[in-house]
RNA sequence: GGGCCUGUAGCUCAGCUGGAUAGAGCACCUCCCUUCUAAGGAGGCGGUCGAAGGUUCGAAUCCUUCCGGGCUCACCA
């Protein structure tokens, strides 16, 4: 519509200059679409001319729509309701613009603007599986990656995989002392699922350790350091003078962790990570070992998830870049070293805490690795413009903080970088209880459970309905997944990013509706038309068109400024609501409108032309989203 | 306590750079397959847009306050 509005307003303006004498600029044409209530396709809002046309809005309307329905020939008459001065666009306009679209290669996608955006996302830790949390991030990042890559940009898909840290030496400890030499052929497990299941093994050990050793401590008994032991002293006599149960418990909370940091499996564990940082060969290979289990596991659910990536990022490799970063800003002034010679930066100036960034020992902290790590690939990658990073909103502040020092190191891409941040998913449980996913409580879904669960239903439902005869067992089983898949993604694509959203089993498998098969739906329908059809030839420029068939146009003409938007907000929601639209909108169109029981073969042409641009689009679509259309279905 | 986010139909969500009678889906109720895929279509029911003020010709949308929910403010990642 952004085309139309322009042709439109010199001939608005002008109306305006002749017969108001006022020059307005063209930010001062506010135009909207025309409510479905009344005729008429585009509205002009007609209010702020009555400061100056000192007649009521209606008249306004009407002298305005009297100009414009004789100075242009794409108006086609006019109705005024208050100030809304209702446009009816000329079925000739829409038929060209058809056309138009009709002959142009990727309709709406954008020319190359030499840009090239990284995105990040997915970063698992590799001491467990993937859950839901991470199937919203991947197909959010991988989303986004399309719809960058529509918009223009070259996209370089990458993850950065945590793959060492006390969490992972945890499994590992676990493994070596009560795995029994357990491997994913000898138990038939997952490599990621054995490997949690060990991470499982290790908190419960330490539940039980902890435990014990509160009970001793209660009972005087204390074999830890006298600082520790002081500590607890200390902690267990502020908790008796507290007076409320809400700041004992508080206290507690403190001393349960000075209990848990002391337990022997705990001690033993910081040990490994020690030995892990000097290199001792057996942790190394321990590490090694499991974690290349732990990747082939995740291999296989990427491959069922349908994303990839086209460069992968080691923790183990990155997580002391940074520092020279930190020393070079120390002597720039922009950090400052405390007495203990740990490093920080105020940022109170700027409204937001003192941040560490090199720890007193000279160690780095996370902070620290993603400055280094940003700096890295911007060299790495010498046309890199900016970075996404697809990360939970519980780190809205960290980005908020990174960015900025980032802008005070004096990075121009800085500005460049964006915090792709998303609401955690909550679970809906039989009750109708929502809540959030919690490991201890065997509340987490997983990710290969449920892209399961999905193919499995949609199996169930395309064998009832059944438009598949015909098709071999292969293909039958590639479209129980392609349906699947699309519930599932479409699932956690159409809410907004940003938001908080609660997941429901039930819906999440729903295929009516406002769904991802819905889509497919209308795009398999498609499809079987246009098989029928046969060849198809250029449009008649007489065709007379029928309102839902200018409704299906008027949607077809949005499509490139949806995906700019997508973009700029970096929304795959958008895209998904504008793709359910359109779908929503054929189905109606075929429905109410035959196309081969019409005679006139012009006439047949165009609408089979039309649902063949409608299923192009709807197939781009989904592709932004990551989703497959099918043929039938 | 400070900062950020959030509250729209019974449920899940759109709409939020101010515009007309606030939209979808699910659920519930009617109709529509001798017509191109009924995983569909047409219609009905359902709302004091968390509350109260303010700005404006006009507020779900902007501002202020309050209430409810979340995240965060670690020498964790």
């Amino acid at each position: 519509m952004i085309e139309l509005e322009n042709e439109l307003r010199p001939t608005i303006l002008k109306a305006i200059s002749e017969i108001y004498s006022q020059n307005l600029n063209n930010e001062d044409i506010q135009f909207q679409l025309t409510r479905k209530d009344f005729e008429g396709d585009l509205t002009l809002v007609t209010f702020p001319f009555t400061k100056f046309s000192k007649k009521s809005p209606v008249d306004t309307g009407n002298e305005i729509g009297d100009y414009l329905v004789t100075n242009s020939e794409l108006i086609e008459t006019y109705n005024t309701v208050q100030g809304f001065l209702n446009l009816v666009i000329s079925k000739s306009y829409w038929l060209k613009s058809l056309i138009e679209i009709n002959q142009t290669d990727n309709y709406g996608q954008f020319a190359s603007n030499g840009r090239s955006v990284m995105v990040e996302y997915s970063s698992p830790n590799t001491n467990k599986p993937l859950h839901l949390g991470h199937l919203r991030n991947n197909f959010l990042g991988y989303s986004v990656a399309q719809i960058l890559k529509e918009n223009g940009n070259d996209v370089i898909k990458t993850q950065i995989i945590n793959d060492r840290g006390i969490h992972i030496c945890k499994s590992m400890l676990a493994w070596e002392r009560y795995g029994e030499g357990e491997t994913p052929i000898s138990s038939g497990l997952k490599g990621d699922k054995l490997v949690g299941k060990y991470y499982v093994k290790f908190d419960k050990v330490l539940k039980q350790e902890t435990e014990t050793l509160l009970e001793k401590w209660a009972l005087g008994e204390f074999d830890v350091d006298e600082a520790t032991i002081a500590e607890y002293q200390k902690l267990s006599k502020i908790k008796a003078e507290k007076p409320d149960e809400k700041s004992k418990k508080g206290i507690q909370d403190k001393i349960n962790k000075l209990a848990n940091n002391s337990t022997p499996i705990m001690l033993d564990v910081q040990q490994m990570l020690q030995d892990w940082e000097a290199k001792s060969p057996d942790v190394i290979a321990l590490w090694n070992k499991m974690n290349g289990w732990v990747y082939e596991g995740f291999d296989a659910t990427y491959k069922a998830m349908g994303v990839d990536f086209d460069k992968l990022y080691y923790e183990s490799n990155t997580y002391l870049t940074g520092k020279e970063l930190v020393v070079e800003g120390l002597e720039k002034g922009i950090f400052f070293e405390k007495p203990d010679g740990s490093v920080w930066i105020d940022l109170t100036d700027d409204g937001l805490d003192e941040k560490l960034v090199l720890r007193s020992d000279g160690t780095a902290v996370y902070m620290t690795q993603d400055i280094g790590t940003a700096q890295q690939r911007m060299k790495e990658f010498d046309n890199l413009t900016g970075i996404v990073y697809t990360v939970g909103n519980e780190q809205d502040y960290h980005f908020q903080v990174l960015f900025l020092i980032l802008k005070k190191l004096g990075y121009k891409w800085a500005d460049n970088c964006y915090h792709l941040s998303y609401g955690m998913v909550d679970l809906k449980n039989k009750d109708g209880q929502v809540g959030k996913m919690k490991s201890r409580e065997g509340t987490v879904v997983d990710a290969d459970d449920l892209i399961a669960d999905v193919i499995g239903k949609a199996k169930e439902m395309t064998q009832e309905r059944g438009q598949i005869e015909g098709l071999s067992e292969e293909d039958k089983d590639e479209l129980y997944k392609m349906i699947g898949l699309a519930g599932l993604k479409y699932y956690l694509l159409k809410v907004d990013p940003t938001k908080r959203m609660t997941f429901n089993p039930e819906e999440s498998v729903e295929l009516n509706g406002n769904t991802g098969p819905f889509i497919q739906y209308a795009f398999a329908r498609i499809q079987s038309l246009l098989r029928k059809g046969g060849e198809l030839g250029p449009i008649d420029s007489k065709i007379d068109i029928h309102p839902i068939e200018r409704d299906l146009i008027k949607k077809l003409i949005e499509y490139p400024s949806v995906i700019a938007d997508a973009g700029s907000s970096y929304s795959p929601a958008i895209i998904a609501s504008y793709a359910y639209d359109l779908a929503k909108l054929f189905n109606s169109f075929f429905q109410s409108i035959s196309i081969f029981r019409e005679s006139d073969l012009n006439v047949q042409n165009y609408r089979l032309v039309l649902s063949q641009k409608v299923g192009e689009t709807i197939k781009t679509s989904m592709k932004m989203l990551g989703i497959d259309v099918p043929d039938r279905m």
